[in-house]
DNA sequence: TTTCATATGTCAACCGGATGACATAAATTT
DNA sequence: AAATTTATGTCATCCGGTTGACATATGAAA
């Protein structure tokens, strides 16, 4: 079935093809009877524009891509709804990209954006060799990620997020605190969360305690990692997890062992989705700006794009969220 | 700074861009060594075909939307990545949209989607009139939501869903069980659960019992709804939850008001997202097979694209997942 | 009266690649 | 030797909309 195309409009309208895209972009003299003319003729033949024919003669494609690890991840679905709601209002539209922290896929996606011409890009994923990135520094702005010196980079205030969460913690009268990182070979500003935790642990002079649970590890391997921090004779009476998925781990583990949280242990995460919130809502955690961040991504790429200077760093404050898990249950 | 193109690769290989098109797409007759000559020359230059320009030509974006209201939800956001995963395989990219569930973005976006010359629609959101599908009956599926006749649907089996959670409860011993639905008002196959439900109970002689928790309402008014049921002199010794989110924040709420879950009420949710069984493992479920539902909807689109007849209706299986929350603590 | 802004039209070129038509040779079969 | 297959080239056209150049005709301002 074909198409109704601007030479459509135009026969029908007794114009020109000119006039039709003059009224179509509001460019150069139109009366105000021929705009109207055409804009009725465009309705009675239900003319829509072709975009793509629109995008490869301006070489734009008004799409701008994201590259996530898998929106399965609540911190990544909420992050990829927040984008596509400011790309819209910008006018551009989100091709998603599932990384499943993969460098090959994610080296293919790098190829398949360039074919399809995607205007850019916007990183919240961790692989790809870094130099792979250098071909698009004009294009790209990352999330929670230092990819080279030049690509502009929007993250969350991880550093006081570690040590807002350790502070409370040691205010709550915690003195052995464990802390629970990712992956701590992936260089990453979520490092920073464990950073704060140090510098607040040593301004107090307690000692430092650390476990990593890798990302991409089953569950089961999760949990051992877990259950092996209660075995020990040294016993922690607080537990700062860099995610809330771990920190929610943490409990299940607790609560299976016979602790009581929070008065055995006192437990705090970071990231705060909606997900967590809903969920649980027990969890004290540190609540990461998703929104915003997203939006900064966006506004910072666009920008970008347009080729003003951009910020090299966005850095965006956190906020603790206060619940059971470090309070005592609040009846 | 202007892009290689074909024109290009055909002047510095010293042949036809006949030729390069040729090589590029495997048609008509092409020596060896011409097509390594050719191959070579795309390599020296780093050229990457427009696909913005093939897309126009051949009238196929290769883009295919998947409208769902929020990825922000985490049943959303799984599907999205099995959807793109799904699209990956067969070289189609997904273009997302975010509808909140408001009709006036969706048809918003159906008009974008029309612009933009999308090959394809997955639909997994509900609001827009029913009839402004039916312009796109041969280029639309359907996850979960009847839209029209013509469209084709993929779905869980929802009914039997709702008959197997009922009879787990039932067989647990419950006799008092209260259904909570999301919004009536909607027609989705959603409500088949509550039918499965409805049919258990009869068969059993007890007594139906329904609250209604919208979708979009606050989280503190669903609470209250949820509350509510703890006040009368009828006591619920089992519930069942049409999605796993209500079924947490029913727990939630008996735990505040001092019910032991399983032993005075036990609960079982519908949905088993990856997320619920990290964050929530303690909740029994229905668990839907979501990473079949994208792929049976993928499938059955592209199928549908290529005019092959497609199944009105395809049916997925779902399982009982069952945990603490039916069971007592397994230790 | 002359200039100028307004209003429209025609025409052609362009964006980058795909494709069909047709010509020409060499290599391979019949 | 004739017919066919294989291998390349040239050329023009198309996809649908945008844009610049240029012509023409008003009506208004200088």
């Amino acid at each position: 079935m074909k198409r109704v195309t601007i030479h459509d409009v135009a026969r029908k309208a007794g114009v020109s093809v000119t006039t039709v895209s003059r009224v179509l972009n509001d460019r150069g003299y139109i009366s105000n009877e021929m705009k109207e003319k055409v804009l009725n003729t465009i309705e009675e033949l239900n003319y829509i524009p072709n975009e793509m024919a629109r995008s490869f003669f301006s070489n734009q494609s008004k799409f701008i891509a994201l590259i996530v690890p898998t929106t399965e991840n609540p911190f990544f679905g909420e992050l990829t709804f927040h984008v596509e709601k400011a790309l819209a209002k910008f006018g551009y539209h989100l091709f998603i990209c599932n990384s499943l922290n993969d460098s090959e896929n994610e080296e293919k996606y790098l190829r398949l954006l360039n074919e399809k011409r995607v205007d850019g890009i916007i990183v919240g994923s961790h692989n790809v060799d870094i130099s792979e990135y250098k071909n698009y520094e004009d294009q790209i702005v990352s999330i929670e990620r230092k990819l080279t010196k030049n690509i502009p980079m929007v993250q969350s205030d991880d550093y006081n997020g570690g040590r807002l969460a350790t502070q409370e913690l040691i205010t709550q009268g915690c003195t052995n605190i464990l802390c629970v990182t990712g992956d701590k070979n992936v260089e990453t500003p979520a490092n920073d969360r464990s950073i704060g935790y140090v510098d607040e642990i040593e301004k107090n002079n307690y000692r430092k305690n650390f476990i990593e649970i890798p990302f991409q590890i089953d569950l089961d391997e999760k949990l051992k990692i877990i259950k092996e921090t209660f075995q020990g004779d040294f016993k922690y009476d607080g537990v700062f997890a860099g995610d809330d998925v771990n920190a929610k781990l943490f409990l299940n583990v607790a609560k299976e062992m016979g602790y009581d949280v929070p008065k055995d242990v006192k437990v705090i995460g970071f990231d705060g989705t909606q997900s967590i919130r809903y969920l649980v809502p027990e969890l004290s955690t540190v609540v990461q700006p998703i929104e915003n961040l997203a939006y900064e991504a966006v506004t910072t790429l666009l920008d970008l794009l347009k080729g003003k200077k951009v910020k090299n760093e966005v850095i965006l404050p956190v906020e603790l969220y206060l619940s059971e898990t470090t309070q005592g249950s609040k009846k």
